[in-house]
DNA sequence: ATGATATTTGCATTGAGTGCAAAGATGAGA
DNA sequence: TCTCATCTTTGCACTCAATGCAAATATCAT
């Protein structure tokens, strides 16, 4: 029983009466139809209708087959019609994966706007550090800072991912502020780092390339550590805008050397959505990744500044 | 959405974890199970499975789809299950029609039998005297005595349809034994006709075909009221041996000219069980078909005369 | 009787489905 | 880090089931 054609045009040829009358309904040879049913009673094995030149009767097993098998074409076409359903505008659960502390700082506060315009969407945000498979968490789309793993998945860039300096007024009142890269090397700087050895920041500038061997008395591999730090005016951070943007705007902290930004690496690819490359992607993962993009802009928020001090940045398309 | 084999691949697939599994288990190539999963995601208009060339992993139309079809094919292998059920032996709804006298007489006091030997079956007795479309009532196997209409049923016989001459012992001793043919004419003959004009009775003897003339003071077209008649003593009545063999047997009935019988005429044909040509001929019908064929005999119980003074008799095949 | 219309079957044709092979992708293990 | 085994997908040729048409047969209405 491999054919559904044949149980629809079965139960087509019950309704109408006439197999020439379904083949006039669907454009079909009355003699295909007739085979159909031929071929559909051969394979369950039993009669299921009578017929005359003039009339079609149910046999008992095709008055029972009519039953059962009407139900269930019904069934399939009504599964058949949720799933389309889902596809005609974005509507139902959107697991979103991303990091920590990116998805509190600039994931969770765009949900309400995201869920706003699509009411008919259910969001399950997943917040982990450590990579997963989008298919082994059952995700349908990731955001990414940083260090893109080749994979199969589409990336779409969402915002520049830059690290600038900065530290707390209230060091820089203390140690003093640096005024050139080399300056760093005498300050305290506050180490992010996942490997042991020593640590250097290139620093791109209006001079080019410096590189700086940096230390102090706190290593970590823990970014929110470095900012806590930070703000508690230990030292000096090389930290995403992302995390430090607004206290920078705020005047929590300053930015130190601002003509210099680290030099892109592995960790400065970008912020990125990702999603897999299947042939049919989801509108609700589309709408999602449009939202981002529109939201965060060229431009993202977190890098605004009031006198627009910073330059573009160079960006790294991929 | 025309083949059931997409869904169950998708199924499957879905089960295994993996398309090549799938492959594996049904004997097929790992490409043919890709595309027919990518045809019926096409064909809903939806991603249902993630594909990485390691895992598989369901997208939540997927796994709707998948929770909702599962069933489905459930159902319809249930359903195409109870069908083929139905014919591994007699069994369920089987509708008998016939006409009302030899219904009565001879059909239904078979049923406890053959309901005995197949309790699974149930039957519905429809006796009418009017010629029904088997189609039209929904009968399954019809009961046919003489004047088989040509049509595309099957008509297997069941017993001879030989009339006979008889009546009353009362009736013979009052009006006395006609011992020829041509005697019938000086008789009150009980005239079974559904025409007007003249009856002429034409029976087959061993001096060859004679022609009589009959008449008297009944005339009748219901074959009922001639027995009734001519169990009253009202005079001699030509009548189907299934209909007084009994009491013929029971000496109520005495039968008349023995040695002649009506020669074989439209309503002479025999009894005959009638039932659509289909190619697949349901288990229930065959075996009622030939419970009554082995039932009746090559010599039916109301033929039976303690001395087997009935010689063979011409029966026409058919 | 005759005509209109029904189902079925033969026959040529077409198209969907298939397997195989190759390419690209991914995870495990050396 | 590299290699290998295994997975999915795609191109290509092929096969067989499904199709439409025409003819044969059967039934109902006129």
């Amino acid at each position: 029983m491999n054919s559904l054609n044949a149980i629809r045009l079965f139960t087509a040829a019950v309704e109408a009466g006439s197999f020439s009358e379904v083949g006039r309904r669907l454009g079909m040879a009355p003699s295909s139809v007739s085979r159909q049913v031929a071929a559909l009673e051969d394979g369950v094995g039993a009669q299921l209708i009578h017929r005359t030149t003039r009339k079609l009767g149910l046999t008992e097993a095709g008055r029972l087959y009519f039953e059962r098998v009407s139900r269930i074409l019904a069934e399939l076409d009504e599964a058949t019609a949720a799933v389309s359903h889902l596809e005609e505008s974005p509507r139902g659960v959107l697991h979103v994966n991303g990091p920590t502390a990116f998805g509190v700082r600039h994931v969770a506060p765009a949900l309400p706007d995201f869920l706003a315009r699509y009411p008919e969407v259910r969001i399950e945000l997943t917040l982990t550090d450590n990579f997963v498979d989008l298919l082994e968490v059952g995700a349908d789309v990731a955001v990414r800072v940083g260090e893109l793993e080749d994979s199969s998945l589409i990336a779409r860039r969402l915002a520049p991912n830059r690290r600038v300096l900065c530290a707390s007024p209230g060091y820089l009142a203390r140690a003093g502020t640096p005024e050139r890269p080399g300056d760093l090397a005498a300050h305290n700087c506050l180490v992010y780092t996942r490997h042991h050895g020593n640590v250097n920041w290139n620093l791109g500038g209006p001079d080019g390339l410096a590189e700086v061997r940096v230390s102090g008395n706190l290593r970590t591999n823990n970014t929110e550590a470095v900012h806590a730090a930070a703000l508690g005016g230990l030292g000096i951070a090389l930290l995403p805008s992302w995390l430090v943007g607004q206290e920078v705007q705020s005047g929590r902290l300053v930015e130190v050397l601002p003509g210099y930004r680290a030099a892109p690496g592995a960790l400065d690819t970008g912020i990125h959505a990702l999603y897999p490359a299947d042939r049919h992607l989801s509108t609700k993962v589309r709408a999602f990744v449009d939202f981002m993009v529109e939201r965060f802009g060229p431009r993202p928020y977190w890098e605004e500044t009031p006198e627009g001090s910073a330059g573009p940045d160079p960006r790294t398309a991929r």
